[in-house]
DNA sequence: ATTATCGGAATGTGATCACAATTCGCATGC
DNA sequence: GCATGCGAATTGTGATCACATTCCGATAAT
């Protein structure tokens, strides 16, 4: 490598694009964005106070990762959930994140107490109905175990599938409230405690199960996903976001 | 009648950023793209023929998918494989793959004649020696199966798990040479026509193994990637830079 | 001959403009 | 009252410019 004996640490230079994609990224995962609502360059940029260039960027990474849907005309959205995609994104969850967790299990003894006030921390966001405080802890809960996997390959692509059933849990959590919300964390805790590999990786097994799946069927199992407004035959996906209104 | 396009398919607007991601993607996924390797903005452009704009966001989402590697200072390049990013990308490939081949086991059975056709083209890249066309024809052969297990979400993950190790077994193969390859295709193709989702699942494990694990590590292990530095050794390889010229 | 220093070239980032396509609003006509 | 047609506004895309930072090469000094 060529020497570079003048910063050993990385400056890591705050660039616009970066900070968009993470206010979008963090948006994202708190539900902040609703499905179906539309996502324009000038209008994000004017949101952010920054110009239309670095939100380009942005949105087209985030895009890529399908955590926001480009239409055939080039209009950009938050995806609505499908009872198809809902069901790969929790195939994909039950994939991987157990396998993370278990792997990083004996890097997990020294964060044991983090992840004990992190969820002390949900709880509390559960009680006062914070819904937006919650899905941001919920999701630190998870990801510090993730993280401590030190995979740089699988993490990513974990990232990528929260990124796409966050705004759906959202509109979930609106509708039935947060009060039905039941985790798993106090098993996994028990489990990092105990390094038990094998009750880890069922106890966050069982958290997206339980989570994702009982709470996700019975908003999707709901209303029929076809609730045609105006007779377009031409859209095959009709948009919600004006037709239900979350309460 | 202007809004009522009789055609249900979408028309899919070509736009240059796509056909700048797809350029890159099939220089990566053929190692035309060597690791380590700069890829500037301007440069890609005029190789392309296009303005840099385009350019700018197909790096940007490659990048994300950490199929292009962005350093501390902005620069881009191809990245360069190391042993812990070789492991985990064989770790996540062993994960993904032989599930969804063994999702896709009902749906496969209709092609299985293509996949022995393009085996066929396979067998023949390697005893002519295109490195090129046998890596476009292996990518080809596993993502017909993969894309028939109909998965939206889990197959954007195993292709950017490609995207990130193709560009090193192009390096591979230019080193050892493709003779020593050795797939498992015909097994997989065995237990296709028998049904046989397990022995899909272990052929597919198998090939990743044996070709990944096995060269991967002899190069790996082998001399540090890090030999020349000045005097540009006689590029008989067709560089990334100006190799391609349209006329 | 090696090292230090300086200047031009190159690179990524942000901003702005132009333009085709689409969408929305509103007036018009039946 | 309702559909229709037209024009303005909006949107995404591409191109170009400006600029700070960095890299490379040449020149000069020891």
């Amino acid at each position: 490598m060529n020497a570079k004996p003048d910063a050993p640490d990385l400056p890591a230079r705050v660039v616009t694009r970066d900070r968009v994609i993470a206010a979008v990224e963090d948006a994202l995962l708190t539900g902040q964005f609703v499905p179906g609502h539309a996502v324009t360059l000038r209008g994000l940029a004017a949101q952010l106070g920054v110009s239309p260039m670095p939100v380009r960027e942005a949105i087209r990474v985030l895009s890529s990762a399908n955590a926001l849907d480009v239409m055939a005309n080039g209009r950009i959205r938050v995806p609505t959930m499908t009872r198809r995609r809902f069901d790969e994104l929790l195939h994909a969850r039950v994939l991987l994140e157990p396998h993370l967790a278990a792997l990083a299990l004996p890097n997990l003894r020294e964060i044991a107490g983090e992840l004990v006030r992190i969820d002390d921390a949900i709880d509390e966001s559960l009680v006062t109905g914070d819904v937006i405080a919650y899905m941001r802890r919920n999701h630190e809960f998870h990801f510090r175990i993730y993280r401590a996997a030190g995979s740089e390959i699988i993490l990513p692509l974990v990232e990528h599938v929260w990124l796409q059933f966050a705004p759906f849990m959202r509109t979930v959590y609106g509708r039935v409230g947060t009060s039905v919300v039941e985790d798993r964390h106090k098993e996994a805790i028990e489990a990092i405690k105990h390094a038990d590999a094998e009750g880890l990786r069922l106890a966050i097994e069982r958290d997206i199960l339980d989570g994702m799946g009982l709470i996700g069927h019975s908003v999707l199992d709901g209303p029929p996903p076809q609730a045609i407004r105006r007779g377009k035959p031409a859209t095959k996906q009709p948009q919600t976001s004006a037709a239900r209104r979350p309460d």
